[in-house]
DNA sequence: CTGCATCCAATCTGATACTG
DNA sequence: CAGTATCAGATTGGATGCAG
């Protein structure tokens, strides 16, 4: 194994501490929606709408505050242009592209993994 | 990036998709609790109240709940003694250790980066 | 000790309707 | 197109109580 709990432990001490900084930002990136917005945008700038179709099941009120959320953590950019009609483009930011360099390979395993693994609805 | 959304996307057209099997692992593992819990797990055998400790905040019912679903799905083992007072351990499996290979640099890169992520509560 | 069952409050979600 | 507002339903969380 390349990276240690212990290692993890040195970083941040509370990982396992109820409201600390690494379970907000967990809680965010790795949430149902969060991961799924963050794949899309992983192939590049998304408008609203284009989010909102690719995420199959995402409702408008979720998407909504996932961008949010996200954009607040500095993951994610939200580039609006004053024209009519209005459009809005998110994108990932230098931040976002480091953690997808992460997040990428857990997906792709569980994406080869998932067949085998499901058995429960 | 060492691995593309385009790859997953062959192995996996459906990330995307709503209820699609790599979803549902992704729901799993990706959870609030289910992160945490295999976290503790990484650390080697783990006895219900350890983990109870260990995971600070999570309640018995989502403790529960988190383990059945993850032994479910061949991720975590569980292993009852006939003891006098009675002894569980739970621990990965061979399928858990090999994700948490894949989680464990992602989340070593939250842990390093959370502080200076984190504006909201 | 290791859980499961239940009740109740707090949150989170989702569908619908509506605004700029 | 890109959201916001609202309301009802689903989930989650905590506190107990109890069983193996």
């Amino acid at each position: 194994m390349m990276v240690s709990l212990a290692e993890i432990r040195e970083t941040s001490g509370e990982v396992f501490t109820d409201g600390c900084p690494t379970r907000v930002v967990l809680d965010h990136i790795m949430s149902k929606w969060g991961v799924l917005v963050l794949l899309a945008l992983t192939d590049g700038t998304r408008r609203w709408g284009e989010l909102r179709r690719e995420v199959d099941g995402i409702s408008e009120k979720m998407l909504a505050s996932t961008l949010r959320t996200l954009e607040a953590d500095g993951i994610v950019s939200r580039t609006s242009y004053p024209e009519v009609p209005p459009r809005v483009e998110y994108a990932l930011t230098e931040l976002g592209r480091e953690l997808m360099e992460h997040m990428l390979p857990l997906v792709q395993w569980v994406a080869v993994r998932a067949d085998g693994i499901v058995r429960e609805g």
